[in-house]
DNA sequence: ATTATATCCTGATCGC
DNA sequence: TGCGATCAGGATATAA
């Protein structure tokens, strides 16, 4: 499900809402996360929310000892923060089933905490957990999008040797980490650059599109808080508001907000593509 | 080095 | 209303 505006985010209400939260209880429901050992958090706080790449750095602290709880939402997985309530309610049974919090079906882990209930949701079982002594001993396979490092000419030598077309190699997290599929289309579409253009073999102008569109594309979603294309949730349950925004992703056939010619489907590396045919190059 | 394919899972949707 | 096929915003291992 997420994207990198979506992780990020999720991250920053994180981040507002468990700062100083400390693990009174872990509950893992899913066996395919014990190996994570995530029972040892007992007792931590909460110092910071981060992301790094797609996953969500959330940094923890007990007794001076720093550790990351590194998740990744992949496909479908929902991180929730459910305050405790000033005052302890009786709810009945079909109404947590639907609340935000606490009845969901496909809960995997939940830390209670003295402030709250931190869930993560995930119904396809595709996410994960990992743990790290600190934040500077997460690997990060690419370059993000949106620190100062990535700029054109870092864009430039990132794809100068590429033999592969564009729009799959956007979703390359070897090279840049954060882009998934909708995002990718959009940009491409933004940027006026076809999804079929081999990515070594773009000209510095297309390049400097590229990078521009990258950057301002990821932005504007984090301020809209993402995108909701079916279930994408921020902590607090809301959609995000980027999806009205879209201009070519799940549009076949609709006209393009430029020329009013039927935007294309094709399947890249086994992943859709949308495209204008008119306005991409 | 690239590229397709299968795989991990479940749920929603669509055609019959 | 039910059933099977197909498709999902991710990523990796493997094969070609």
């Amino acid at each position: 499900m997420p994207e990198l505006p979506e992780v990020e985010t999720v991250a920053r209400q994180l981040s507002a809402a468990l700062c100083g939260a400390r693990i009174a209880e872990v509950t893992v429901f899913d066996g395919k996360l014990a190996h994570c050992e995530l029972e040892t958090l007992l007792g931590h706080r909460f110092e910071a929310v981060g992301r790094i790449g797609k996953q969500v750095a959330l940094v923890l602290q007990r007794a001076k000892r720093e550790r990351v709880l590194l998740v990744h939402l992949r496909m479908s997985g929902r991180l929730l923060w459910q305050p405790s309530a000033p005052q302890q309610r009786v709810v009945a049974p079909d109404q947590l089933l639907h609340s935000k919090l606490g009845g969901a079906k496909h809960t995997r882990l939940r830390f209670r905490c003295n402030t709250g209930t931190l869930e993560f949701v995930d119904p396809r079982r595709f996410g994960t957990c990992a743990i790290y002594p600190s934040r500077a001993d997460v690997p990060l396979p690419g370059i993000d999008p949106l620190s100062d490092e990535f700029t054109a000419e870092a864009l430039g030598r990132l794809l100068k040797d590429a033999r592969q077309p564009l729009k799959p190699w956007l979703l390359r997290q070897d090279r840049i980490v954060g882009l998934g599929n909708i995002y990718a289309s959009e940009i491409l579409f933004r940027a006026g650059i076809s999804p079929f253009c081999i990515a070594g073999a773009l000209r510095a102008s297309a390049v400097r599109r590229l990078h521009d569109q990258i950057r301002s594309t990821l932005s504007a979603a984090i301020e809209m808080c993402g995108t909701t294309f079916s279930d994408f949730q921020q902590s607090n349950g809301e959609s995000g508001g980027f999806q009205e925004f879209l201009t070519v992703y799940e549009r076949e056939g609709l006209p393009c907000v430029r020329c009013k010619l039927p935007i294309e489907r094709t399947v890249q590396a086994g992943r859709s593509s949308y495209y204008c045919p008119k306005c991409q190059r």
